[in-house]
DNA sequence: TAATTATATCTACATTTACTTATAAAATAC
DNA sequence: GTATTTTATAAGTAAATGTAGATATAATTA
């Protein structure tokens, strides 16, 4: 088993094994949203919430996209669903 | 979204965010082993080895028996793949 | 019985992680 | 231009995590 799809794996798992940061990911698989008003959802201080979008956006859970100085938020299902399918093929075979 | 859900997909996401973890879930996909088999497969001491799969185990990843002295462990791929629907359905609804 | 084998648990420690406060950077508004 | 707003980053810290060595437990063998 390649050593950078191992990585990968592990990657996406640590990124959704926080509370948090799952709260985060799950908000954004139900709509865009910029930084603050994550802040406002959940009871999270600004800077945590950017430190969570980071770890999400490098594991390709999410995207990020500018919008005047918003930074728009949402999840890359189709990423995720992805992952999920490579996931499957490793369990049955 | 119910908080014992989020605490089992953490769970399982957690069990599954370490290499070495990860490694001895997808030796154990393959075929049933005991301790001493997945010590010799990997570089890691016994009892790293046991309490990566008492995570597995809690996270309900794999099963456990026991035979002799000898303790069997097995990936419980059925319980995976449920898994792997429920947080599909999480994404598409 | 005592010795051996396999696994689990305990303890200690170095590393990683999630967080807060403070600050910087970038865009907008005045 | 300066002030304001939004987000990202830096620094410090307490808690959690992964590990090895030592020890305990349970089953087997002699």
């Amino acid at each position: 088993m390649n050593r950078s799809k191992l990585e990968n794996i592990t990657k996406i798992c640590k990124a959704l094994s926080d509370p948090t940061r799952l709260k985060i990911f799950l908000l954004l698989t139900e709509k865009t949203l910029c930084v603050n008003a994550i802040v406002r959802s959940l009871e999270v201080s600004q800077p945590a919430v950017s430190q969570h979008l980071r770890i999400l956006r490098e594991a390709g859970l999410v995207y990020a996209e500018k919008r005047g100085y918003w930074m728009h938020y949402s999840a890359n299902k189709e990423n995720v669903e992805q992952f999920m399918g490579e996931f499957n093929n490793l369990l049955n075979k």
